[in-house]
Parts: C-alpha cells; structure tokens; sequence
DNA sequence: AACTATTTATAAGA
DNA sequence: TTCTTATAAATAGTT
C-alpha cells in the first residue's frame, strides 16, 4: 500500500527502514487493537525495534493476564499432546480419552472453584481472572439484552409502518402516466 | 477497507464477527511477519479466539525467547524506573498544560465516583471497566510481591554467577589470532 | 511531519 | 468455507 510494490526482505537502508518500522508500528498495534474489539478477541503485541526499543499492546491492557493465558495454554496442549482440533477425538485410543476427559473435568471443577488445594499460586491466579472475564462477559451480555428487546421493539414498529403505507397507497394511489391509457 | 467504513465496536452478529476474526487474524499474522523482516524487528503477537482458540506468530519462530526478553526488559525498566513518558509535559504550551489538567481532574473525579451525573450511559459503562480492571490489577499485584521477590533474589544469584565466569575468563582467557601480532 | 499515488486489506455479497 | 469485487485503509516514496 503505497507507491512501490513491497518486497518482503530486510529494508538495507538505515534511515527507511526505522521510518518504515514507525509506520508499520502503529498500523499494527492499530490492527492488534481493532480485532481485540471487533472480534471479542485476546491479544498480546510485543514489538521491540532493532535498536532494543520496546513496544506493546495488550487487550485491556493485561499484558500479564494473556501471557499467562497462554502459558497455560502451551502447558495443557503439552500435557493433553497433540494439537487440538475438534475431530482429533476420534482419532484418539481409549486411554487417550480418558486421560483428555479428565484433564477436562479436572479443569472444569477448578472453573466452579472446587480443588484448589493442588493448584500453584500462578495457576490460581489464572483461574481467578478466567472466572472474572467471564464475569464480565455475562453482565455485558445481560445489560445487552434488554437493549436488544428495545431494538427489536422499534424494528418490529418500523415493520408495522412501512406496512401501513403500503396499505395507503393501494387506497389511494399516485398519479402516475398510465392512468392516462384508458382516456 | 472494504464496502463498508467500519466502526470501532464488537460485532454482534456472531457469524460475522466469526468472519471478521478469520480474515483479520490472517492480515494481522502477515503484517507482523512483515514488519519483522522489513524492519528487522522481533515481534511476538498471541491471539485468542473468543472461542479460546490460540493462535501465534513471532519472529524466528521463537516466542520463548522474545517473551524472556520481554520478561526481563520490563524487570529492568521496573529498576530503573521512569514510568511512562511524562516528560511530555515539559514540552506543552500554559494552555494545553491547563486543558490537560482539567481533563485529568474530570476523569480522576469519575473514577472516584464524583459527578457521574454528566456522563453518558457509555462512558459510564467504561469508567466501571476501567475500575474494575484496576480492581483486578491490584489484586493481581499484592498477590503477586512474594512471588516477585523470589524473582529478584534468583535474578541476584544469576548476576553472581555472572560475575564469576568473567572473572574465571579473564583469569584464563581464550586463544586467539590477535595473540600472534607480536610475533 | 504532511501529502498522495498506489498497493493492500477487507466488508459485503455470491 | 472460499471467491469475487467494490471500497476503505495503510503506506512507500516524495516534499
């Protein structure tokens, strides 16, 4: 996007290349920061320059949160092995699946906040702000709901206009030319 | 960019918003591998789904080490401490110092739950987020003091170790060609 | 730091 | 999902 086709290889010039790195920047922490809220998305941006100059977006700014996250991500796809697609399951032998079943409820039960004891005190804390997104997530939700019966509402009364004007014009029609072809 | 302008907002439409993440997700992945070769930048970036589905790109394919770097680049901005860019201030004229000031005042006056006749039901939402996130960051921190001062003394001991093997080094240095110059 | 000609990304539609 | 296409948005080169 811009005048000279781009060509994905190290810029050599010094100059360019920092100026190429500012705008390229804050089109991507824009980018980051745009599927974060269009999307309902997580995201976590590190960006340092070549000079060692730091640079970072996080979703709501929890930088610590999301790699925490993803840390714990990485460890259960260790454990659990094999990536994780939806279909995988049935590829899997019976004391795979049991032991995925109970990594599973495992998980679920430290979600109801059962189980504590064996947790560490990080993997704690990632469960605790896992339970308060999703907190946040529900009252979200729910303050929507009654915006949505609202919105439907007033479509559902648009609806009912358009539908009287209809009406009134089979009533009573416009003038148009072609009233004139019976005269 | 596209048929429509689009506006800074979660998408409802939960197909869409599915759509939307895909195909954004994908620009997103490519423009930070772009920026990273262009520009010579190492760059992590983590996206979560808000079906929890991960999804990661970082340079070299090395997230743990850009992490680690991020990791001890903020340990080491923590040290030497400067905050953020407050020396921003030094450089605005009376009047925009004034404006800014009372904008803080307003916005510092909200958060601590004053005057919040005058906002929209908008802002209001966010304003409770906002709280409620520095809520979360806060718990967050105290639980996390002990943890960090485990961090500093293993840091500690890595200095010392160190400081040892340069002292073993120079002690014993290693052969090499610049030793035949005087020969 | 602005500008603008182009390229690139992508929203909507199929 | 994948392709197409009209349009919005990003940005390379320029001033």
């Amino acid at each position: 996007m811009g005048r000279g086709k781009v060509t994905l290889k190290r810029i050599e010039n010094k100059i360019n290349r920092q100026v190429t790195f500012s705008k390229r920047r804050s089109g991507l922490l824009k980018k980051a920061h745009e599927i974060s809220v269009l999307c309902d998305a997580d995201v976590a941006l590190i960006i340092f320059s070549t000079k060692g100059k730091l640079c970072e977006y996080a979703t709501d700014s929890s930088m610590e949160r999301i790699l925490d996250r993803y840390d714990r991500h990485c460890s259960e796809m260790q454990r659990t092995s094999i990536p994780n697609d939806s279909q995988e399951i049935w590829t899997l032998g019976n004391g795979k699946l049991k032991a995925k079943l109970e990594l599973l409820q495992k998980a679920q039960r430290h979600l109801m906040g059962e189980e504590l004891d064996s947790l560490s005190i990080k993997e704690l804390h990632s469960y605790e702000q896992q339970i308060d997104t999703a907190l946040k997530h529900i009252r979200l939700r729910k303050d929507k709901d009654l915006q949505d019966q609202n919105t439907l509402l007033s479509n559902q009364i648009k609806e009912k206009k358009k539908e009287l004007e209809q009406l009134t014009h089979e009533l009573m029609p416009p003038f148009h030319f072609g009233m004139l072809s019976n005269w």
